[in-house]
DNA sequence: ATGAAAGCGCTAACAC
DNA sequence: GTGTTAGCGCTTTCAT
C-alpha cells in the first residue's frame, strides 16, 4: 500500500507537507505544490480513509436515512437518494446508506462510531419518533420533510401548502368556483403525514381567500377509490369544474373516471396534480411537480456548508405550476 | 468521547480484554464478558469506526455500485438496494453508496482509500467497461448482472435464459405450438445487455426442443411499440397463440392491443410475461418475477462470506413462474 | 514556507 | 485467561 510517507519521500518533502498540499490549510510553494500533485499521480495515492477519519475527526461521509415501505412513489425516492449521492461528491463526501427500520438505534449508531459527519433523514413524518433524539445528536442533521415541532431542527421540503394553495388560485384564475381536492388515503391523514395535511391547509385557505368552496375527499391508492371520489364529488356537488389531485396513485384513473361520467377534461372539469414530475408529462397534466432532485441537493448544502450559526429552521421550497393540457378557464 | 480505555478501566480490564470480548477472537471467562459488557452499555460505548479500520484493516463497509440511469425498473433496482442494505446489516456491515457516474474511479477510490471491505457492483452489462478492473481489485467483487467474460468473478442474476425457456416451456405445455416474443428495444440488444439476448437463446433453444415456431420482435418501449410489435405478430403468425413479453413498458399495452385486435386473452392468445412481481400481480399476469430481494441477499451472502478459496463463479438463480389469468390451454 | 513529532482510538502480536 | 505494547496512516500542533 502506498502511503502519505512514500509520497513525501518521492516529492522529497516532510509528510506533513503532502498533508497540507492536500488540505490546502497552509500556504505551500507553487512548486512544492506541484512535485507533490506530480508524485501522488505517479504513485496512484489516495488517502487511507481510516486514517483520515481518526486523526481528523472527519469521516467525509454523509449517512442518509432512507424509508423501506415509504407512502412515498419509489422513483421520486430514487431521485432524492441518487441527488444525495451525486452532490455529496461535490464536497468530497460519500454516503453512507441507512435504512429506517433501524429507527434510533441507526443514527446512534452513526453518532457513537463515528461514521459520518452528517445526517440527512429522509420521510420524517409529523410525529416522527426519531425527531427528538436528531435534536440532541452533536451530529449535524437534516431532515426531508418537516416535522410538527421544527423547533431547532433543520428541515428541506417542498413548500406542501404553497403548492396546495397554488393549485387552487391556478383554478381559481381560471374561472373556477367550485374544486374538489382529492387527496391522500384517510390512514395517511391519520398517521400525520404532513404533505398531506398541508397540502388540504393550503387549498382551504387560498379557497376562503378566493371565495372557491372547496371539499376534500381522502382516497384510497386504486382504481376503485378514485371512482369512489370521482363519483361523489361529482354528484355531491353539481357545479364542480376544477379538482386537484393530490395521489400519485390515482391520477390517472381519476381521468378515466371523470371520462365515464362523461366529463371532458379540461372542458368540463380542469384537473391539477401535485405529483412527480414524470407522471405529470407523461399524462400532459397541469400541476405542480415534486422537486425531488432539488431538495437532494439542498439537504446536502444545508448540512455540509458552514452556516455560520445561523439556524436555517425549515427550507421550503416554492412549488412551480406547470400548466398543461388538463387545464382550461370557463 | 468514551473510548476503550475508559470502558476497560470501568470494568477492570484491560483495553485488550475489551477489544477481544468485542471481536471474540480469544477466549474470555464469561464473568468477565458479563462485566465488560455491563460496562459498555454503562457507558454507552461504541467503537470508533475510522480507529478500528486503521488498526484492523476492514471497515465493516460494503460499497454498491447504483446505475443512475438504469435500464432496470426503478422499483425493481430500489429492491435490490434495500435488501442489499438491509442483509448487510445481518454481517455488521453498512452500505456505501456510489453511483454509476463516477465509473472506474469510483472503484478505484473504494480500494486505494480503504472505504469498504467489498464491493457490489450493479447491473453490470455484457460489455462493461468496468469489468477489466474489477478483476484486477484486491477488493472483493460481485457483480449483479454477467458479463460476456465472467472468467474470475463472482456474479450473481435470474437465470434469463432458463427464464425464457420456462416462459415457453409453461405455453408450449398448455399446446400452443407458434408462440413470439416481444422483447427489449432493439437498441438494448445491439448495446448487448445480457439479459435481453439470453432471454431470447432461451427461447429459442426451448423452442427448438418443443419444436415450437417462434419469433423475436424488439420492442419499442411505448404504446407504439407495443401496438407495432402485436400488429405486424399477429398478421406474420395467423396461428400465433402465445406471446412472450420480456419489456415491462410494455405489457399493459400489449394486452390492450390484442384486445384492439380480436384477441381475448387468455382464450385467443396467452400472454407471459418476465418482469417485477407487483406488475405481474397488478394486472394478474403469468409470469417470471424479478426476484431482486433474494439477488441482493445473495449478493451479499457471496462477498462477505469467507469463501473457502472456490472461485463460485456466475450464481444464476432458478426463474420461478407462476400462472396467474393470462394463459391457457388451446 | 517547511519539518519533526505527538497523538487520534483501536487491534493484534507478544508476553505471562 | 488476561495484560502490555507497538503500530495502523494520517493530521496538526509546535518549531524553525
Amino acid at each position: 500500500m502506498v502511503g502519505i510517507a512514500d509520497v513525501a519521500r518521492h516529492a522529497n518533502v516532510s509528510a506533513s507537507t503532502v498533508s497540507y498540499v492536500l488540505s490546502g490549510k497552509r500556504p505551500i510553494s507553487p512548486e512544492t505544490q506541484a512535485r507533490v500533485h506530480a508524485s501522488i499521480k505517479a504513485l496512484g495515492y489516495h488517502p487511507h480513509a481510516g486514517a483520515r477519519a481518526l486523526a481528523s475527526k472527519r469521516t467525509n461521509v454523509i449517512a442518509l436515512v432512507m424509508p423501506l415501505r415509504s407512502g412515498v412513489h419509489v422513483p421520486v425516492l430514487m431521485q432524492f437518494v441518487t441527488a444525495v449521492a451525486t452532490q455529496a461528491r461535490e464536497y468530497d463526501h460519500d454516503v453512507l446508506l441507512l435504512t429506517q427500520d433501524e429507527g434510533e438505534r441507526g443514527l446512534r449508531r452513526v453518532e457513537g462510531s463515528s461514521l459520518a459527519d452528517a445526517i440527512i433523514v429522509m420521510d420524517v413524518e409529523m410525529k416522527d419518533p426519531r425527531v427528538p433524539l436528531m435534536r440532541t445528536l452533536r451530529t449535524p442533521c437534516v431532515l426531508i420533510g418537516v416535522p410538527e415541532d421544527a423547533d431547532g431542527l433543520t428541515c428541506v421540503d417542498l413548500d406542501f401548502a404553497a403548492a396546495g394553495a397554488a393549485c387552487l388560485d391556478h383554478l381559481a384564475d381560471l374561472g373556477h368556483r367550485c374544486v374538489g381536492l382529492v387527496g391522500s388515503p384517510r390512514a395517511v391523514y391519520e398517521r400525520g403525514t404532513g404533505f398531506a395535511t398541508r397540502v388540504a391547509d393550503g387549498v382551504a385557505r387560498a379557497a376562503a381567500r378566493r371565495s372557491v368552496a372547496t371539499t376534500t375527499y381522502p382516497c384510497e391508492p386504486n382504481r376503485d377509490g378514485a371512482r369512489a371520489a370521482v363519483r361523489d364529488l361529482v354528484e355531491a356537488h353539481p357545479d364542480l369544474s376544477g379538482l386537484i389531485v393530490h395521489n400519485e396513485s390515482v391520477v390517472e384513473s381519476v381521468l378515466h373516471a371523470l371520462r365515464d361520467h362523461g366529463r371532458r377534461v379540461p372542458q368540463d372539469v380542469s384537473v391539477v396534480a401535485i405529483c412527480p414530475d414524470e407522471l405529470a408529462e407523461r399524462l400532459d397534466l397541469s400541476g405542480v411537480a415534486l422537486p425531488a432532485e432539488e431538495v437532494g441537493r439542498r439537504a446536502v448544502d444545508l448540512v455540509l456548508r458552514p452556516c455560520g450559526g445561523e439556524d436555517p429552521g425549515a427550507t421550503l421550497l416554492t412549488p412551480e405550476l406547470t400548466p398543461r393540457a388538463t387545464t382550461a378557464g370557463r
